[in-house]
DNA sequence: AAGATTACCTGACCTAAGTCAGGTAATCTC
DNA sequence: GAGATTACCTGACTTAGGTCAGGTAATCTT
């Protein structure tokens, strides 16, 4: 890997933290602690104790100190869960919300500040570029990896993308026709942003030297990255490295990505191949079986 | 200014933030803490105690404490100051060196792994797009202040500026052609970046109702931001306040920069009004006199 | 209904990071 | 050469942010 490049992304990240400093410096401005403020802004208007817990990452005491600080100044209200005798709900009062607006209206001002200095065409750059590092970066953090034909989480996936088929097909998507686990022959790899499951996608062996994709799905929240286009490279290269040379796979028509992202990928449209309903397009790519990187 | 806009820039900080805080988790990995951590960086080779202090905003006792600990742990050594009896020098010890580097592998292997997620072609993207929101952000946090036309920190700026010309003219440049301050009749501007002098500009009234721009410069380090654009921009909407609606200027032919600059702003070249050696081409604009916002 | 688990709290403790007030020696300014 | 300033150090203190070991009550599991 380019070492300048490696020297620039570091660059960048040492430049922006220093940026943020002095953003979040402005942003405190209050005499409260981080922390405190940080918690105000968390819970929103309410909020299970238990979910601010995970969410930030606090220990069980510590958080239960910061709720009795915030408590004491009469900021927030820690009231019991109506279902749940053993949790907690924490919620703003009206002074709290008062302080979290004033909080939130502070960081505005500090960033209203900053894009004074530039032009409106320059203020759109800005936002664009920031977009762009922010896409790649999540593309980048995404991790793919082959899981057991019967995983809870991929199968979480597909059920969900059973679903979507259900709501995007004219004819309704019957969810017995995904393929069931003992019939996924070659891998079922599960792509996750931050350990949560956002998409899938498996390939089965039609015959030693072919494979079938099937059920590739990104989760919307995931869409837009170029995630689809990694995790189809990721099934080529993990079936060719299995002895595959050709793939093949079934569309619809309503799935128009879909369709784009195969014929960008050297898909080329053959004839119908399967015995699936749904199948209304069929695809076919050679590529010779080199082993994975 | 676009609310949208305000939350997308919020959002990405935030966003940021987190992402960093992944890397700066890993980036540490020792179990040094982070203060020491940064402090050895910093010390580089060898290091004026006193300028570590002023760059990492540190307290002197502080400080002191900091370099202690690494002085017992062998990693750092504080010799006298060959030239000065009081300061002090922060040199970095063979194990020291060592410890650096194996900082700094593991920071660059934080973001090696993270490069892995993206193709050649996405790296080089994310690279180009992380450029273009500091270049914009730079621009953004540079600000631009009318000074006295003695100001030491413009004057300053003002001698590069001549020994820039005195590098660049092949026929040199006579210092003593700089306006003096009483001959400053309109204003000069000053741009600094986190409290430095980065550029200068200024402008001297002709008649009442012209202006001549003068001295525009920006530092080597601010150059390709837009800054000179911001800079000409602000001593025209300056001028104008002041009932200028004719701009007048003069340049040299191996400021190609710059000459670029005042076509694209709207300045036409007109025959020569001054006496100036040094200025071969004459630039001139006309701009309805209006109140800056 | 017993035993395990979960949700939260309390008290005791700890470290990193920093502030502040003063002190010493060297150097600069006049 | 006196007085101010600078560079650094030491000791005393504070605060934010956190960990850990237990305890209580509610709930889930079998």
């Amino acid at each position: 890997m380019a070492p300048d490049l490696i020297e620039q992304i570091r660059d960048f990240n040492r430049f922006y933290t220093e940026r943020l400093g002095l953003l979040t410096d402005r942003y405190l401005g209050s005499d409260r602690a981080l922390g405190p403020s940080r918690l105000l802004w968390e819970i929103g208007d309410h909020r299970d104790v238990r979910e601010l817990r995970d969410h930030l990452g606090l220990d069980s005491g510590y958080l239960s100190r910061l709720l009795r600080g915030l408590e004491e100044q009469d900021l927030v209200r820690v009231v019991p869960h109506p279902r749940d005798g053993r949790a907690r709900i924490a919620e703003l009062t009206e002074a709290g919300r008062r302080e979290r607006d004033a909080l939130d209206q502070r960081s505005r001002a500090g960033v209203v500040a900053l894009l004074g200095g530039l032009s409106p065409e320059q203020q759109e750059e800005l936002a664009t570029a920031q977009n762009q590092v922010r896409r790649l970066l999540r593309l980048a953090t995404i991790t793919i990896t082959p899981v057991a034909t019967d995983d809870p989480e991929a199968w979480r996936c597909l059920k969900w993308y059973a679903a979507e088929l259900a709501r995007r097909f004219p004819e309704g998507y019957d969810q017995a026709t995904l393929t069931r686990p003992e019939d996924l022959t070659g891998s079922l790899l599960l792509a996750r942003e931050r350990g949560e499951p956002v998409g899938c996608g498996a390939w089965i062996r039609l015959d030693p030297r072919t494979a079938e994709i099937r059920h590739l799905w990104i989760d919307s929240k995931a869409r837009g990255l170029g995630l689809g286009r990694r995790l189809l490279h990721h099934l080529e290269t993990d079936a060719a490295a299995r002895g595959v040379d050709t793939f093949r796979l079934g569309t619809h028509h309503t799935l128009g990505e879909a369709i784009a992202l195969y014929r960008s990928n050297g898909y080329h449209e053959i004839d119908s191949y399967g015995d699936s309903p749904y199948n209304q397009l069929s695809f076919e790519k050679h590529q010779p079986a080199v082993k994975s990187s």
